[in-house]
RNA sequence: GCCGUUGUAGCUUAGCUGGUAGAGCACUCGGCUGUUAACCGAGCGGUCGUCGGUCCGAAUCCGACCAACGGCGCCA
């Protein structure tokens, strides 16, 4: 057996080739059948007639309709009338299944795609969106391991909250109650202790009631944590990060990003540094454009589009006031009102898809600022811990991996960028 | 949590100020030896989201409910 990539040439030309897929058209003229067979790797066109099969046989192949899965042998040629360029005349065959007729015809609405995505998953659009996201997950991987850090597994069951507890999933636990994780990073900062780099990738889960086209109740988390690194340092880290997965996305996804019709040139121009722009500065900049914020307010979506919209790279945007973030970012100690922290935003109004920056590294400053947040500091005695015995200066960030594949690709809505998402009114398929 | 939109055949939909449901696609059958979302002809397919109300009469007007979608806030 053969991919059909692999017969698609001029080497294959005259010989017999045997494939394997499923109908992607099928078309009758006459006494002649076209089948366009596709597989994993692309499609190409088969033709059956009474001149190399039996009666009975081609007459078999005609009725068979979308979505059938087949076995065809048969010899290659060019032809420029074939959608890829090269037609396989059936010799023999075998079907797999004749099914009824597939659900997904030509017109399609949303709701319906949503309903059908175990099926969607087999058109040519999201194939492609599925290589793609392929590519950013393996990308992401890569990078950190050329750079020295470890890869850890942190638990998805806790009992700390790290972003608040109103957005918390509860699951029974034996009689008690756990939460579904919102966030690695305060596991990740255990492993820094030993390993020092590390990174994960894992599900997290957010009980917001969101309705937005970027939001998730389920999404897949990338964070990592560094040890004896800055604010700045860790930036400069990312901002390689996010060159090194967009071009790879660029090298080895060309085609599929074509078929999305995404701007292959516009990310090509994605390359290290980034600018960075103080909260502060930002809100000067955003009343120079007119916008309506002043120091203080928090950048809702709007503003987040508008602001955006003015970069053709991704932009980070450092130095937040306090009141703005949570508890565990460091103040600047030459602003104690401001953190050191970052956001990055995506450009092309796409907005946020990391949040970062150090972390207190400070036993007692690290209590105070939980105690101004009502929590119980008994609940996170280990996470406590970590800034009792050899505490470090470290930071880290957590990245939305379906919001980067949602702006690579450039698609609408962040339930396009998942194979089965999860939203406030959707658990199935 | 708040605001908005939509719900008619498997899918996409038309249906005006109320008068008894129409099309395209898919599928089935027939025609065509070069089709490209083929084309041509025929057929199959609907308790108009649910419940209630107004009316001689409701897909259409009114009310409640359900579901999905869009947007805000919150975040990645």
């Amino acid at each position: 057996m053969q991919n059909i990539k692999d017969v698609l040439n001029l080497e294959s030309v005259g010989k017999t080739v045997h494939l394997r897929g499923w109908v992607y058209r099928i078309r009758t003229s006459g006494k002649l059948t076209f089948i366009i067979l596709r597989d994993s790797s692309g499609m190409v066109q088969l033709l059956s007639s009474a001149r190399s099969l039996k009666e009975d046989e081609h007459k078999e192949l005609s009725s068979l309709v979308i979505e059938s899965s087949m076995e065809a042998t048969g010899v290659i040629r060019e032809d420029k009338r074939a959608v890829t360029g090269y037609e396989v005349e059936l010799s023999s065959y075998k079907i797999y299944q004749r099914n009824d007729n597939f659900p997904i015809s030509r017109d399609l609405g949303e709701e319906f795609l949503l309903d059908n995505r175990h099926l969607w998953l087999r058109s040519r659009e999201f194939s492609a969106v599925l290589k793609i996201r392929s590519t950013i997950f393996k990308a992401f991987t890569d990078f950190y391991y050329e750079n020295g850090f470890y890869q850890v597994q942190p638990p998805i069951m806790v009992s700390t909250a790290t972003e608040g507890g109103s957005t918390l999933f509860k699951v029974p636990f034996f009689g008690d109650e756990v939460s579904l994780s919102q966030s690695s990073q305060f596991y990740l900062e255990t492993f820094i202790f030993s390993l020092e780099k590390v990174f994960t990738i894992a599900p997290s889960f957010r009980a917001e009631k969101s309705r937005t086209r970027r939001h998730l109740t389920e999404y897949w988390h990338a964070e990592a944590e560094v040890a004896w690194v800055d604010n700045e340092g860790m930036m400069e880290i990312e901002e390689r990060m996010i060159e090194y997965v967009v071009s790879s996305v660029v090298r080895e996804n060309e085609e599929e990003l074509r078929l999305l019709g995404r701007d292959v040139e516009f990310l090509k121009n994605i390359k290290a540094p980034f600018p960075r722009i103080r909260y502060g500065r930002l809100m000067e900049m955003a009343q120079e454009w007119g916008l309506n914020l002043k120091y203080g307010d928090d950048l809702g979506a709007d503003e987040e589009r508008e602001i955006t919209v003015h970069f053709d790279k991704p932009v980070f945007v450092t130095h937040y006031p306090s009141s703005l973030k949570t508890f565990y970012h460091r103040p600047d100690p030459d602003n104690p009102d401001e953190i050191l922290c970052h956001d990055l935003l995506a450009p092309e109004g796409y907005g946020e898809i990391i949040g970062g920056g150090e972390r207190i590294w400070d036993l007692d400053l690290l209590k105070k600022r939980m105690v101004d947040y009502n929590l119980n500091t008994e609940d996170y005695y280990w996470y406590l811990d970590l800034r009792k015995y050899g505490s470090i200066p470290h930071s880290g960030f957590g990245l939305g991996l379906d919001r980067l594949a949602m702006w690579i690709m450039h698609l609408d809505n962040i339930r396009e960028a998942i194979p089965f998402p999860r939203t406030i009114r959707r658990t199935k398929p």
